[in-house]
DNA sequence: TTGTAAGCGTTATCAG
DNA sequence: CTGATAACGCTTACAA
């Protein structure tokens, strides 16, 4: 491995017979540089495989070109659609992804933005869990980037990307009631956050409105296991509803799963189901699942964008809201 | 932005009342440093906020602590299910993964790679597609190592991981047949790499022996859809097949999902089915489907290992062989 | 347009 | 154990 090295902007300048400046700003967009040495140092560059060191420039333009995506659950449908959206739009955009898995162990967003800060990552977009403030301060501090997607923070600084999450919940619960539907449930996982406590209260909330009062119920973590464990005890209920809103498509095709194989209830017949994030799965025909699209592209060309300018008017608070889009499908009666 | 610039290790000596170099030490695992001159130094880092800046370091030891993973598909439950892993089990061995996304344009392997150069990466893992042959050989002469999985490639230097997939197509041709069906069929996407073609070509080679024809059909892109289109193909010749065996689980699903749907087939009564890479929803109740696990830890962990490793003794073929194994569900009859 | 030289934040070497 | 000093590979004034 020591063998040879990589080889220099030297290497490349001797054979081209300029100096080391010549080479540095053939590569840099935007120098002046003849045509023919441009040509000259392209031609030995290739000849020698150079490539620029993005370490030593980052190191000298004290911008690295590194955007961290500090994600957990990255296995999960929703979270690589949007993984795929960001890298996707990142590298469009000439910047590079660096992934930080944050998946078991606590208080690990922090660790991540420690790593971001040792690598000097340009930005860091946070798709899970929330810092400490004081890391966020001194991420901000240090001139970086912040964005967080769905997940609500007050502190001023970051860029916020959200969802109409409370007004969704609205939305379903009407659609619920137009169905016919009197006896509606909302299923959610623990995990307590922003996105998933604003659905459901808006659904709550619109039930109310219409004088009927929700069934609630929390398991687990946020996933197709935790569905049917809710289907289990919402079923089993002596009222049972004829309506379910999950907080996310996970739950939603546990639950359904349980509802019709251990149940064998009829959907939509006998009950009505909907989920949110409209994963693959949701449109796959075991379960045409109403549901909620979560606009990735456009949280992704949101955060991209924002990272790009070259300006952010400090304190400001920078935030968007964007809205899901209801998807129509089999699992609601008479869409 | 501009404003205060990241902490340098010279401000933090300067707080501490030390040298540079012994903040460096600090930091550095190993080094010697008193107990005091440490203790002062962790001080004044923590108090000023001080992270060690990686772009310097690996600009120094040569050696920058990044690993690139150069993915297309990422939003796919099998390739998603191997990023996490990847990154979990990198993270854990004090490395940092770069996400390259490959998807759409073609040739982009290349330009991954190019880009794992420039960001001077320590290794580079290539989880789709395959290089040019010109430009592994460049990575290799610089030092960087490369890791393949399920590519088969004849080039020595990079580490090879594969699975035994001619086997496993042999395994269940012959669970079919041990299962009463007499009318086999290979359900495989156009990608027509390595992994896909070894399983189809088990798969006929173990009937065969068995004095069974195949019939096989090819469509499209490796995902749920194929498998539907490809499910309208075989379900309606007049010899229907009474097994399947799809290459990969999202074929198999949409196999299934327009066997039961559209064709009003039930599985595994009137049709079995099986697919490869037991992806999450092969185990949803909807599916329960019969299938062979990537043994997807243990290709990270052997990954990151050789990674890892201080030395790898030159021109030698590294090349490891998994087994896959066999998840027995409800989607085979008597299993 | 070009080359020279200074400097980015580290670590490695080498006296003390 | 500690502190100077020299790299590392690059960019960018500044001068020619």
């Amino acid at each position: 491995m020591s063998s040879k090295l990589f080889v220099s902007a030297q290497e490349v300048a001797e054979r081209a017979g300029v100096s080391r400046s010549a080479v540095s700003r053939t590569f840099t967009p935007g120098a002046s540089v003849s045509a023919d040495t441009r040509r000259r140092v392209l031609e030995a560059a290739e000849a020698l495989g150079y490539h620029v060191n993005h370490l030593a420039r980052g190191l000298m333009r004290n911008e690295s070109g590194i955007v961290c995506l500090i994600v957990s659950d990255v296995a999960t449908p929703y979270r690589s659609a949007l993984l795929r959206e960001l890298t996707l739009q990142l590298q469009n955009a000439g910047k590079v992804a660096m992934l930080i898995n944050t998946d078991r162990s606590d208080g690990s967003v922090d660790r991540a933005l420690r790593q971001a800060i040792r690598y000097r990552a340009d930005a860091s977009v946070i798709l899970s869990g929330l810092p400490d403030k004081s890391i966020t301060q001194l991420c901000l501090r240090n001139g970086q980037r912040l964005v967080l997607i769905n997940r609500d923070d007050d502190q001023p600084g970051p860029l916020k990307i959200n969802l109409d999450d409370y007004e969704s919940g609205g939305r379903i619960a009407t659609a619920f009631v137009r169905a016919g539907c009197r006896t509606l449930a909302f299923a959610n996982s623990e995990a307590g956050t922003p996105s998933l406590m604003g659905r459901e209260r808006g659904f709550i909330a619109a039930a109310a409105r219409l004088g009927i009062e929700v069934i609630v119920e929390r398991y687990g973590w946020t996933g197709y296991e935790a569905g049917k464990v809710l289907a289990q005890r919402m079923l089993t209920r002596t009222e049972r509803p004829d309506a379910v809103f999950c907080a996310t498509d996970l739950l939603a095709c546990g639950f359904m799963d349980a509802a019709r194989h251990q149940f064998g209830i009829s959907v939509p017949d006998q009950l009505c189901i909907a989920g949110f994030d409209d994963i693959e799965q949701a449109s796959w025909s075991s379960y045409d699942l109403t549901t909620f699209a979560q606009p990735v592209s456009m949280i992704a060309s949101h955060a991209v964008e924002w990272l790009s300018k070259a300006e952010n008017a400090d304190g400001e608070d920078h935030s968007v809201r964007l809205t899901a889009e209801l998807i129509w499908r089999g699992s609601i009666r008479g869409g």
